[in-house]
RNA sequence: GGAGGGGUAGCGAAGUUGGCUAAACGCGGCGGACUGUAAAUCCGCUCCUUCGGGUUCGGAGGUUCGAAUCCUCUCCCCUCCA
């Protein structure tokens, strides 16, 4: 595709704002620019929260330009104020310095180590001595300026701290080092960050010209079409780390897309060409049962975060868990799909299945309850429904005796580990 | 310090002329039906139990054949006054 990168954005909905576009479309049509986003070390894994604004790098970077990913080891300590209504609290460097190794490996998985870079602003902010900083950059900022944007504005009521309020000083400082330094001539952030963002640019503007050409690109908030958050599920974030959430379980968050959402989530998270995506936008339209979309939504965002592989058995896990076929599951299979469902460890010994789902198990948590649900037919012990109280479970009969899976309902599953 | 109001099951909220109330109703949760691993809807369950019963209504004690409901003491919360 020979789209300008610009155009390619604007036609996935991926742009909330940007500074004069025109410029930006001639100078991404002119040269190979570098562009950057900041991340804060506040965690010790990315999750596709994160993924929002990497997805543009990546664009960025598929044709050619230069991605950098500034990770907040100075600006981590202190706390964007963005998109928050409390003060936040400030981590140990240990913490930082922690979390921003964990998160760069992450983030060469996405991008690679080819035209891809990773700074710290740590590295620049640190060397700045305050005399240095109110000279050099404090005279630039007027405080009126400051008070007036969003971020701070919505603040003044409950109160926000002056470490707080210096934030978009930093950011600041920090766009315009990478301006000189690493030839960044965008920034790209969330909807919140526009504040921050132009403030930089009014800094560069002010130390480089006016004629400077700096500019800002703000990514539009990721709703779901009920209202809530994106990305977050009950069971809390969706985590890049396959530690802390499976590549089955990232699959199936993408597979359970509402339709309404679906094709904005296609346009923004993969790189499915325009013509295929009208083909999906159909089918979603004529027979949403299919979910077509959702598969190739899925499909392609955990090959990008997780690979081929992880593709493959996510896939594999999701066909037996859902048919309840799980008899021809692997050990690892089993290990990743359960990865983040309830389990629990139990003895070999054959017993009741009453008593094996309550005390030996606590799948469920009275007597009362798990007749319940063996008698309503709820209740599969390897696939198998059991609906009499008085059979028994023998964990021996399965995999070669080290699980029992369980499942109750249509889809909530248990696994016991059999010791 | 003074005057009121309140603490009920995961949450919200009835019930306070003592028994018919293991405790209405709503939400949430869990099953089931339907279905597309959706949405909406509908149905059942939702203190424990060896199914005989047992233990609950902030806590302790008392009155009574019998209390969430009455009395005493006590802890906590809210509002108003100081």
């Amino acid at each position: 595709m020979n789209m300008n990168i610009i155009e390619e954005l604007e036609w996935r909905g991926a742009i909330n704002q940007t500074t004069d576009i025109d410029d930006l479309r001639k100078l991404t049509d002119d040269k190979k620019i570098g562009l950057y986003c900041g991340v804060d070390p506040t965690g010790d894994s990315l999750h596709i929260g994160h993924l929002i604004p990497f997805m543009m790098l990546k664009r960025f970077q598929l044709q050619g330009h230069h991605p950098v990913i500034l990770i907040g080891g100075g600006t981590g300590a202190i706390g964007d104020p963005s998109g928050k209504n409390s003060e936040r609290s400030l981590q140990t460097m240990d913490q930082v310095q922690h979390n921003k190794e964990a998160l760069s490996g992450q983030m060469e998985n996405l991008f690679g180590t080819e035209n891809f870079k990773i700074v710290d602003n740590y590295d620049w902010l640190s060397k700045l001595s305050l005399l240095d900083f109110l000279r050099d950059y404090g005279k630039l900022f007027n405080v009126n300026t400051m008070l007036n944007k969003e971020v701070v504005s919505s603040r003044l009521e409950v109160g926000i701290s002056f470490t707080e309020f210096t934030y978009q000083i930093l950011q600041s400082v920090d766009f315009l080092h990478l301006f000189q330094f690493e030839d960044v001539q965008l920034q790209i952030g969330g909807a919140d960050q526009w504040g921050n963002i132009t403030a930089g640019i009014d800094l560069i503007h002010k130390i480089e010209g006016a004629d400077a050409r700096a500019h800002a690109l703000t990514i539009p908030l990721m709703l779901k079409a009920d209202g809530t958050k994106f990305g977050k599920t009950a069971g809390g974030a969706i985590w890049l780390d396959p530690e802390k959430t499976s590549p089955y379980e990232f699959y199936q968050f993408w597979i359970n897309q509402d339709d309404r959402d679906v094709i904005k989530y296609i346009k923004y998270f993969t790189f499915i060409d325009e013509a295929e995506i009208k083909e999906l936008e159909e089918k979603v339209a004529t027979q949403p049962e299919k979910r077509e979309a959702q598969r190739r939504l899925a499909e392609d965002v955990t090959e990008f975060v997780h690979g081929k592989q992880a593709v493959i058995e996510a896939q594999h896990i999701t066909e037996a868990l859902f048919s309840g076929e799980v008899a021809d599951l692997t050990t690892a299979e089993i290990e990743q799909g359960f990865k983040n469902m309830p389990s629990m460890d139990a003895a070999a010994d054959k017993q009741n299945i009453i008593l094996w789902l309550v005390d030996e198990t606590g799948i469920e948590k009275s007597r009362r309850q798990a007749r319940e649900d063996v008698e309503n037919g709820a209740i599969r012990i390897n696939g198998e429904k059991v609906t009499d109280v008085n059979a028994d479970v023998d964990p021996s009969t399965a995999f070669d005796g080290k699980f029992v899976i369980v499942r109750r309902g249509k889809k909530k599953y248990f696994l016991a580990r059999i010791k």
